[in-house]
DNA sequence: CTCATTTATGATAACAATTCTCAGTTTATA
DNA sequence: TATAAACTGAGAATTGTTATCATAAATGAG
């Protein structure tokens, strides 16, 4: 993979943000910015750095994917009210993998947890 | 939510398959056979079970939608080999929904669970 | 039963998210 | 500093899904 100005654009732009945000999200930012960077790059490139492991691709949460700087094992909750998503520590489901393997025999390369609920501040309000 | 020949048929055709299929291999199955339904249709009453909880959408595989007559709580497994798709029980995160909302205050509402990796069949081969 | 209302249908247009194409530009390297 | 490889923007193309709308089937009160 080669440097591009483009490129670097956008994981920087992912890293700044500390939502999850889609890549018309991302575009968006960009395209305010004196800098520019055409979607079909801008979609290019987050494939890249999905691929390299430099970021992670969200799928299941609404109709897009959504992009997330921290490539750590984490999970994610989307707020049903306001659409907002959370982070959740790994450790909700210790053995998630383990038992999973010795359950089924299956080689388990990853897995995602997505949890859809009210966060906080929602769960307040009727 | 009335009857309809198109919604039972729909419905049946899930049931009748093991796999996950999404909404296109249901529309091929469908059509193959003496009677038909429209793409429209299809959608419409994949939509509208859904809704009634008659069936189960399985979101952040691939890039479509797969569907699942079993309601019951269980997570996914794809193989990343042959592409296919399995249930698995979900008693291999036990707390997972209790440590999630207590650790975090959120409400959950659902969760979903899909592993990536490669199956009995596939890891065998190299 | 039979008419009126509601709900469902098929055909197809519209749509949103993403990928592809390709000619021109940058980057890396020998 | 020439050459090959990788990257870009613009826009067309693709894919999965939803919306539109005129027609048809299901429901249910009289």
């Amino acid at each position: 993979m080669n440097y591009s100005k483009q490129r670097e654009l956008v994981l920087q732009t992912l890293c700044e943000n500390v939502v999850h945000p889609t890549a018309e999200y991302i575009y968006d930012i960009i395209s305010k910015s004196d800098n520019s960077v055409s979607l079909a790059t801008l979609y290019r490139n987050l494939n890249q750095l999905t691929e390299a492991g430099k970021i992670k691709k969200i799928d299941g949460l609404e109709n897009s994917a959504h992009y997330d700087h921290n490539t750590e094992e984490h999970y994610h909750f989307i707020c049903t009210k306001c659409r907002k998503v959370f982070d959740i520590p790994p450790d909700v489901a210790n053995d998630i993998v383990k038992n999973t393997e010795s359950k089924t025999g299956f080689v388990i390369q990853s897995h995602d947890v997505i949890f859809h609920g009210l966060c906080n501040d929602c769960k307040e309000v009727k």
